[in-house]
DNA sequence: TTTATAAGAAACCTTTTAGTTCCATGTCAA
DNA sequence: TTGACATGGAACTAAAAGGTTTCTTATAAA
């Protein structure tokens, strides 16, 4: 599965931060790293690591490094889960169609 | 963010592949570590992991530890990824509505 | 009541992760 | 062209993750 790296970026309180920071705007390292308590280095590898797995991308902008968020790679990941629940829905929407032709 | 915990737990291909199978049907340590070339108690503590976090629950039957997967939990991280990608949705939608105006 | 099965638990090892500090480099601006 | 700013990169550390093997315990079944 391709989507394990995806979990696995969101799946740390820093990054799931640094996708709602740069779900509106696109921001440059510092910019991102002002809002956390941890060092810069210790950003800009959470970051680089985003970048591996295709959630984020990265445009030279001058001496900034401007991060935008790939929104793809979410929707990618949330289809995962959809088809791993789907399964139930199927159910769930069994068991409420039983209970409606009860109720008839 | 609770959601963290859920989304490292997906995000390995492990556990990944242990939620596929749970998906249909519960089951016990062996028969989901068979489904492996790695060793049961690794096994085991992937499944301790998910338990964790509240994605699985164990029942005790006889000899058996059967685990179930909690959907509701998938969906919890569902709602994480559709509140992240909202923004974009809107765009998109906005888009979508400008074109079929210029089309006019 | 002995034996086989299903699993937890402990001890250990190796690799990865998350952080640090310090230094080098490219770019803007005075 | 000198200084300030925005980053990347290297070297290091501590803790967590992901494995292993071995041993123990509870239950089912012969």
């Amino acid at each position: 599965m391709q989507t394990a790296e995806i979990f696995k970026a969101i799946g740390d309180p820093t990054r799931q931060q640094i996708v709602g920071m740069l779900r509106h705007q696109s921001l440059g390292v510092g910019e991102i790293a002002a809002n956390f308590s941890i060092s810069r280095p210790a950003v800009a590898k959470h970051l680089a690591m985003m970048r591996r797995c295709g959630l984020l991308s990265m445009e030279v902008q001058g001496r900034e490094h401007i991060h935008h968020l790939h929104v793809e790679k979410l929707q990618q990941a949330q289809r995962w889960l959809d088809e791993m629940s789907a399964f139930w829905d199927e159910k769930l929407e069994a068991l409420k169609q039983a209970l409606e032709e009860d109720n008839d």
